[in-house]
DNA sequence: AGATACTTGACTAATTTAGTCAGGTTTATA
DNA sequence: TATAAACCTGACTAAATTAGTCAAGTATCT
């Protein structure tokens, strides 16, 4: 059970831009540079935020990307449905007609992988980008 | 962020191991068949829980696994150490030393990866395999 | 015009997963 | 004591996923 590095990457960039989110938008290069990822990395998972409304780019010279909501507004929901990062206990959720591993009934824990889902998810819905942020110049070293 | 089928495997093969663990052992066969999980997949998952004494085995003819602790006393924290199941949010701890991502300090969302290690293993520690069988029979469709 | 920055899509090496396969050993029972 | 049921072990592998790289653009500010 592990977080793949893209999920971790998103939110690690969005951290980054909305601490050094003032008056100019902040270029990606900027990014790699301080959070130590591959630029062209950076790109694919700034395409995705942006087409789900989570950054705005701005073009040209002295361009880059901005916050499109407020960092309260930014769940890790949010952030990890944009980047296609999910959370998989079980597979047999997608045949729905039929029960798990082709059989009639209900696994015998299924249960428990929906519940698991649900703890894991509740996380990810309650932590906003702003309290990360908050979170982060608090306890900095 | 998802769930390996060992670790899947492992709980469902337990809570089948303790709904038919009655005067008898059980056999791989039987929980192979019942929850269609391949025999010798379930071999080399049965060695592993056999080895963090969770199960024990019975050789010869009729023989197979008996739970070797009560079934409120496995927790799914057990299980899953057992098989090697582990939740992974980031590389970052192993090089204690270090910071994160080869910096000095921390990366800016350590804390979160923790806190979400933790919400997730408390789950795992606070479910016993008692909590699954109750869960399941009570919900049998 | 030129630099800077975003945009897109194809490609790939490495890793992990989810098993399979082969060849054992042990032991209850007939 | 034969034998079948069951466990035990380790090596192997195909498929999927991940974590990027690479190439070739397009847009826009100065």
């Amino acid at each position: 059970m592990k977080l793949t590095s893209k999920g971790r990457y998103a939110v690690m960039a969005l951290v980054d831009l909305a601490k050094f989110n003032d008056i100019n938008p902040v270029s990606l290069r900027d990014i790699s540079l301080r959070q130590g990822i591959s630029l062209d990395y950076l790109e694919q998972i700034f395409s995705k935020l942006r087409k789900k409304a989570i950054v705005q780019s701005v073009r040209g010279n002295q361009g880059g990307y901005v916050l499109n909501k407020k960092a309260n507004e930014i769940k890790l929901t949010n952030i990890f449905d944009a980047v296609d990062e999910k959370v998989k206990t079980v597979q047999c959720k997608k045949e729905s007609k039929k029960g798990c591993n082709g059989k009639l009934t209900k696994c015998l824990t299924h249960n428990l992988w929906d519940e698991l889902e649900n703890h894991i998810n509740d996380f990810f819905e309650k932590k906003s980008l702003e309290d990360l942020i908050k979170d982060n110049t608090e306890r900095r070293i």
